[in-house]
DNA sequence: CGGTCATTCATTAGTGAATGACCGGTGCCCTAAT
């Protein structure tokens, strides 16, 4: 059977998108793939297709629980049945009867600190695992250096399921991460696609002011005159719960997320926001992945990002329809601090690993204690069982001048004199071909072209039965 | 770096200024305590 065949019949697809055949094409063929596509290009057919070919199960990493649930649901929504999630949301009945019937499934979803735990390795050496999926695979890098180290282990089941082919999914990779991708998931020769990392209908705007205060005056100018949908990242929880009162305040549609509020508070606000129902929301960094929501006009930065990259992510969830999208960087002098001091808080410090490295049978008494951070711990007892004391000091040495070496290039694209684009596409080691007429501020820029606020219809409001049915009766 | 909170001080009573310490973001896990 032809894969467009399979295509249609199993999702009702006539076409593949750029990248998708050229990817899917050599998962078929039994190769190792790196695929780098930007988002809203379909990267999950690149798993969905193969896995109507290939004989056993598809397991696919994934970095949170929320987007592991969507995936889930959009698989049954398009009629699969045998499909799974493996996680901390599970009662301890359902999870034993997942283990009993695990070869049934077609696809598994699971985090890497679950996929690591011995017992759900000794689960999953029982099935036949064909194709073992990193989704978002630039998480291996931006997050298991320091942040969440399992991620650095995914390999470890490699040898278990008996050598599966590999398949690693990003949007955002620079050469740099696409060879840590290759190291940490053990592959030799991947077939890697890279499919060009610039945005076309994507505009960088800089704006710089002497205070926050400016900063705070130019945003609520901005927002009232602007349409949404947009996202304005800012440093802070704090931060972001301030925007949004503010701009609530001049009765603008809008809401806060961040990794501090209650799962249920993330959820509604999230949804609230896909729905159409609310039309800024101001965050941390902890919001986007996940957001599938194509008109994103615009996305504003009110500090500073600790990457490109990261800045990169962020600002491309916005115009996945194609339309027209501004991305605006707000500076004002001294932002660099908050920026600097995060970036050094990240890894363990020299202390905390003297601490755990000198009383490894006492870890948990040292966090207790506040000696050592919890996340810094984890962190910690990785390097400690690959590395000795002084090569881990050592290594944590070098991944701190990598972190400044990062914000170093944060810091230069907000001083930029040339082009932007230019210079974000020369961070991701590749070249522009080609600039859109709107490109960024300092070529100029269009500003008509993103649409103004709409007046919205009054929202409707749900009456209850009876007085609908009052209505209704004369 | 910048904002916030606690402490200190002067003093005769409850507050207000000044100083210094501290913190800041991303998520999994099924733990222990309710």
């Amino acid at each position: 059977m032809k894969l467009e065949e399979v295509l249609f019949s199993a999702y009702g697809f006539s076409s593949f998108r750029p990248g998708q055949r050229e990817v899917i094409e050599q998962v078929i063929k039994g190769k190792d793939v790196v695929a780098l596509l930007p988002t809203g290009m379909g990267k999950s057919m690149c798993y969905q297709l193969p896995a109507h070919i290939l004989p056993g199960t598809v397991l696919v990493v994934s970095p949170l629980l929320s987007l592991m649930q969507d995936q889930v649901a959009q698989l049954k929504k398009m009629g699969e049945k045998s499909v799974v999630a493996i996680n901390s949301f599970l009662k301890p009945q359902e999870r034993e009867k997942i283990w009993q019937t695990l070869g049934s499934y077609r696809f598994i979803f699971i985090s890497p600190e679950m996929l690591v735990q011995p017992f759900v390795k000794k689960q999953l050496e029982k099935i036949r695992v064909s194709l073992l999926v990193a989704d978002e695979a630039h998480c291996i890098s931006q997050w298991g250096f320091d942040f969440r180290p399992d991620y650095l282990r995914i390999a470890e089941i490699l040898p278990i399921l008996k050598f599966p082919q590999v398949l690693a999914l990003t949007a955002t990779a620079t050469e740099k991460v696409t060879q840590e991708i290759k190291a940490y998931l053990k592959l030799d020769e991947p077939f890697i696609y890279k499919h060009s990392m610039d945005r076309k209908n994507i505009v960088y705007d800089i704006k710089k002011f002497e205070d926050s205060r400016q900063k705070l005056e130019w945003l609520t100018s901005f927002v009232r005159k602007s349409a949404g949908p947009g996202i304005i990242y800012a440093g802070t929880r704090r931060k972001s719960q301030e925007l949004a009162a503010i701009l609530m305040d001049q009765g603008i549609s809008a809401s806060y997320y961040h990794g501090g509020m209650e799962h249920q508070d993330r959820v509604f606000v999230q949804q609230q926001f896909q729905n159409g129902e609310l039309d800024w929301v101001c965050s941390t960094n902890a919001f986007g992945m996940g957001v599938h929501i194509s008109n994103i006009r615009h996305v504003v930065h009110f500090q500073l990002p600790t990457s490109v990259e990261g800045y990169v992510q962020e600002v491309g969830r916005a115009g996945r329809d194609g339309e027209a999208a501004l991305a605006t960087l707000l500076y004002a002098e001294g932002d660099e601090g908050l920026l600097q001091s995060l970036v050094m808080d990240e890894l363990p410090t020299r202390h905390e690993i003297q601490q755990v490295a000198s009383h490894p049978a006492r870890a948990d008494q040292l966090v207790a204690d506040g000696i050592v951070r919890e996340t810094a711990l984890r962190v910690i007892a990785y390097w400690l069982s690959r590395l000795s004391e002084s090569e881990t000091l050592r290594q944590m040495d070098f991944l701190q001048s990598e972190k400044i070496k990062q914000v170093d290039k944060m810091k230069k694209l907000v001083n930029l004199e040339s082009c932007i684009r230019e210079y974000i596409i020369e961070c991701f080691d590749q070249h522009l071909k080609g600039k859109p007429e709107n490109c960024c501020v300092n070529d100029g820029i269009d500003y008509t072209v993103f649409g103004k606020p709409q007046a919205k219809p009054q929202k409707v409001v749900l009456e209850s039965w009876q007085n609908r049915l009052n209505a209704l009766l004369p």
